[in-house]
DNA sequence: TGCGTGATGACACGCCGTGTCGTCACTGTA
DNA sequence: TACAGTGACGACACGGCGTGTCATCACGCA
């Protein structure tokens, strides 16, 4: 039997899930989460940055997941379609984890510094996607407006997913988002904007 | 003569500037900017929320200069042009502080937390738009993708802008961007996404 | 048996950010 | 002149955050 058990983060991050929902993030302290994973102080500062960090321990994995799964693309597909291959692939991906996505989103909401926190979350999965298209030649600004894109509809399609009943698909959600986004685009593609 | 200078938080704000050039966000301490300012810590954070938010002063008034001059656009325009409108209003209040701009740029970029912190920002800004578009009687999630875009598109001239001659034209950039963004989303209009 | 490795504990320490109270110029009123 | 209210700031204490450093000990390996 090992002398420490191999799951430390993993026992960290639910303690500190299990914490932040009984008492709320800022009314928790470090040395309580450790004392109640078994650890101490010292310890969760070596899987986590932060206190805030403890609640992105799953998040770490996704931007190499995004460049793995873009890589399998066939190059013949168009850059969009594309990026929709991808969402599609990521809205399989968290379709099981809907619960634990609810318990943290609603633990993120209730705190600034968490939103904050959540933002560059986002901002690192859109790198990851620019960086994964300008790899497939895919022109640098394009593949930044694109990836920004890609982000803003996952992010609200994750966020209306979570309004509506436990069993509806989040993909449906995504390709409903996407097409209010072209529409707004296009509503206003011919008007006056004074050129 | 008054007994305390009227212009504590700006110069706080540019010992700060000043501080973080010469010796890096991490190795200044509040007790530094705050005696380089002639003031106490405790002043200091009776200014500003933590070390980072003293890079910030200067947004505090954008939401609502955002909000003040959506609702003075005439009730016909369209949602696409409105925000045109309102970011190229933005544009020529921005142009002028190109020097500042750059250098707090400089400081953000080295930093990750700070990045984080703009990342609020620039979410905040977005947050304003997306309000006064609902004023405004726009669809809730098509207030929202269009502030997203509008967001995005401003952020991204604002990085080009500054990355070319001090004397550019940083509305001709954002009119550049936005082009890019509705090319991108036309391009993918009828590809195979699978529905 | 002995050695290297790697995760953890133990301890100290400086900085962050807040609560609280006191000080004092400024303002308005009479 | 007098005097109370206001508001910004200084002074001080304090708990929590995050890091540097060294000791401990199971494990794998030879």
């Amino acid at each position: 039997m090992p002398r420490w058990s191999p799951d430390a983060a993993l026992r960290l991050e639910a303690a500190a899930l299990d914490s932040f929902e009984e008492h709320g993030f800022t009314d928790t302290t470090v040395p309580q989460i450790a004392a109640r994973a078994g650890l101490t102080t010292r310890t969760f500062f070596r899987h986590f940055a932060d206190k805030r960090d403890s609640l992105f321990l799953r998040d770490r994995e996704f931007p190499q997941a995004v460049r793995d799964f873009l890589r399998s693309v066939p190059a013949e597909s168009t850059p969009v379609a594309t990026v929709q291959l991808g969402l599609a692939s990521a809205c399989r991906g968290v379709q099981g984890w809907r619960p634990q996505i609810a318990r943290r989103q609603a633990i993120i909401r209730s705190e600034p510094a968490l939103q904050e926190r959540d933002l560059l979350r986002s901002h690192r999965l859109g790198l990851a996607i620019e960086q994964s298209l300008v790899e497939r030649d895919v022109a640098q600004p394009q593949a930044h407006t694109l990836a920004a894109i890609a982000v803003t509809c996952f992010d609200l399609a994750i966020a209306r997913w979570l309004d509506e009943p436990p069993d509806t698909d989040l993909e449906e959600n995504l390709l409903a988002v996407w097409d209010d986004v072209r529409a707004v685009m296009e509503e206003g593609a011919g008007d006056g904007r004074g050129r």
